[in-house]
DNA sequence: TATTGTTATACTCTATAACTATA
DNA sequence: TATAGTTATAGAGTATAACAATA
């Protein structure tokens, strides 16, 4: 039964989830951060200062909820709010020098970590999970938006 | 490079898991649960009335949290709490007929979002992810167990 | 003494709605 | 008028600590 094969396949998906996520958490706690605030110094590490209305559309959240993350972010130094150069309604959120570093440090324990689940997979074996992966990805993607409509 | 090839996997994977947390999230909404009531269901569903301490140590929560969780649960008519038989301290906690009928209705979904998900994959294919999304959860288990001690 | 589950308390994340300052 | 971000308010989920009832 290919059925039940795919069942078991998204049962796996779903546990991994869990798993990834309980590992990320444990992960960030003890570099200071949580998984809500996190993505917003990526975000921000990758595309350089945002307005807060930007970070909420990236990051699919409520204009609020970002004030209240930022909050957290300026009182714990990895971020700054910085005039707007042309709108003085809205801020720029900046990364200070500790929110670099500690993009920087998340990044290299990314890295590690990749390396550990990883490392000793064969070529072959990783190019068809990646594979496996990038298609779970574009259909979740599709039933998503045809959901929304 | 294999490393860069682990790295996009890990960044695929990362971004799977929270598109299918936020599909999750929508579909368990229309049915009038969420993503951390849920669990409860399906462990009590797959292993009998449960105290509430047996369900903190299953979802890896706090038995305050749990009690919480369940106070939601029957005041939404899922679950009720039956006196232990042998322990008067302890309560057990049971679905009701309205519990059981959404199991059923969670289960079928999933069977449904499984074929949306993987219907189209040739079996080789199904078989060579879930081989990876195998390794991967037994190596990240032993991550986590080899970090908490 | 130890365990079960509660009350007390507090924090994070999330949302909607009303409002202020600016565009 | 419209937009950016705030205050006001509310609710879910999470945790620790103190406590009552029972083992």
């Amino acid at each position: 039964m290919s059925d039940s094969a795919s069942i078991a396949a998204l049962d796996r998906l779903l546990q991994l989830t869990v798993l990834l996520g309980r590992d990320m958490d444990e992960s960030l706690a003890r570099d200071g951060i949580s998984r809500s605030r996190a993505p917003v110094l990526w975000v921000i590490s990758a595309a350089g200062p945002r307005t807060q209305r930007e970070l909420a559309d990236s990051l699919h959240v409520s204009p609020r909820n970002i004030t209240g993350l930022v909050d957290g972010l300026v009182a714990d130094g990895f971020v700054s709010r910085q005039p707007h150069p042309r709108d003085r309604r809205a801020a720029l959120v900046t990364l200070t020098h500790a929110g670099e570093a500690l993009v920087a440090k998340l990044a290299a324990e990314q890295e590690q970590f990749t390396r550990q689940l990883f490392g000793e997979w064969k070529p072959s074996e990783l190019a068809a999970f990646s594979r496996g992966l990038d298609r779970t990805v574009i259909r979740l993607q599709h039933l998503i938006e045809t959901e929304a409509s």
